[in-house]
Parts: structure tokens; sequence; C-alpha cells
DNA sequence: TTATATGATAACATATCAGTTATCACAATT
DNA sequence: AATTGTGATAACTGATATGTTATCATATAA
């Protein structure tokens, strides 16, 4: 019998279909894409402006903040370095 | 006059050559790579057996653990979940 | 020696990302 | 109303990551 998902927390919750790996994917994603936008309208920046300063164009930002793409590691560091922001790798904490 | 460089080191940290977004994502490449081997080995896990338990096949992790490709997230994410790692976002430390 | 497991790599197909160029709807300004 | 700047998106190209399959040299075990 099918499940009935009606919010993306509870398709989010389940096991069956999301897995550990596509959670930690998703939160990390959503997390990355929120202080990014976040960071670049602190700092008064558009989408053209930070593609100056990163060197990634102004369509594959608004394809990442848009999440419509699943960037290359290097295209983050490039675009989250004038943010001031980079990536770390952590250990997964049970919470 | 073109620069003599000798070390891996001197090239690193030549400003005219290496920006400090690339200079963030080499350390954080060769950091990477650093803890996804030494996971794995401590785990015991082979290359053919972390394929396995992340649905990533075994020639494409070869080819992130000798840095011959420049992983998308997402695979990324698939590859450090068995290994108990994940990826933050931080903020530039000034060291 | 033979067999087995290893990481690395080759060759090719497929998928997808980023660049390029242009345009759109919308908002704010003049 | 016309202009300007915005984020989003379309269409296409070229680059590159991953999948697939196979193989290699090496190390280890039988």
């Amino acid at each position: 019998m099918k499940k009935e998902v009606n919010t993306f927390a509870e398709y989010m919750a389940d096991k069956d279909r999301v897995s550990d790996a596509e959670r930690e994917q998703i939160n990390f994603q959503v997390e990355l894409i929120g202080k990014l936008i976040e960071a670049r309208e602190e700092k008064g920046l558009s989408q053209r402006e930070l593609a100056k300063l990163s060197g990634v164009k102004q369509p594959a930002i608004a394809r990442l903040e848009t999440m419509k793409s699943t960037p290359q590691i290097d295209t983050l560091f490039k675009v989250l370095a004038p943010l001031g922001y980079t990536l770390s790798i952590t250990p997964i904490s049970k919470n």
C-alpha cells in the first residue's frame, strides 16, 4: 500500500524514500544555499556582481541559488570565497 | 622576468599564480582526500566495498582519491556518509 | 606457482555542469 | 511612460564527471 505524504518534512523523514546520505546532502544543500543568498544580500551584491568577483557566471549562480544544479566543489569554492565562507569536512553528529 | 618555483609550497604561496579561492579549494581538497582515505582504511574497507556502500563506482572513487577529478557535491556526500563524515559551511578563518 | 584481492587506469557512453548569449517579467527609478 | 537593474530561464556548446566494462601490475595467500 502506497504511503501518503503531505509535507516535505514527511517525505524527508521517510526512511524508505530518502537515504541517510540523501538527507545529509539535502540538509547541507539547503543550509548552503541559505547562507549563500543571505551573505550575498548582506553584502549588497547582485548575482552579476558576485559573478564578477567569483568568476562564476550569473546564470550559473542563479541555477545554484534555485537548486537547479548539483555544483562541482570548485564552483562552490569560487562562489563562497568572496562571501567569506568555505567548506569543511566534519564528523557526522548524532543529534 | 619569469619567477623560479622549486616547491609545491612556493607555487601555492605565489599570489600571482594562485588565487585565494584556489588556495582554499586545494587546501580543502587535500584535507578531504586525506580524511577520506584514512577513514576508509581505518574501517578496513576496500574501494570496491566503499563503492557498494556509497553507490559511487570504484573507478570514480579511485579518480577521487588520486585527485583526477573535481567531484560534484552529491558524489562527495555519497562517499563521505558511510565513512561518518559530512560537509559544513564555515566562515573563512584568518590564520 | 596459482589464485585472489587490491588500487589504478583505459576506453567509451551517458549525464550534467558551466559558459555563452539572449531574453523574460518584475520592480524601482527617472 | 521610458529606463535601468534585478533574478530567472531558455537554447546551445564545450568541458568534464560518472557509469560501465575490462584490464593491468602488485601484493598476499593458498
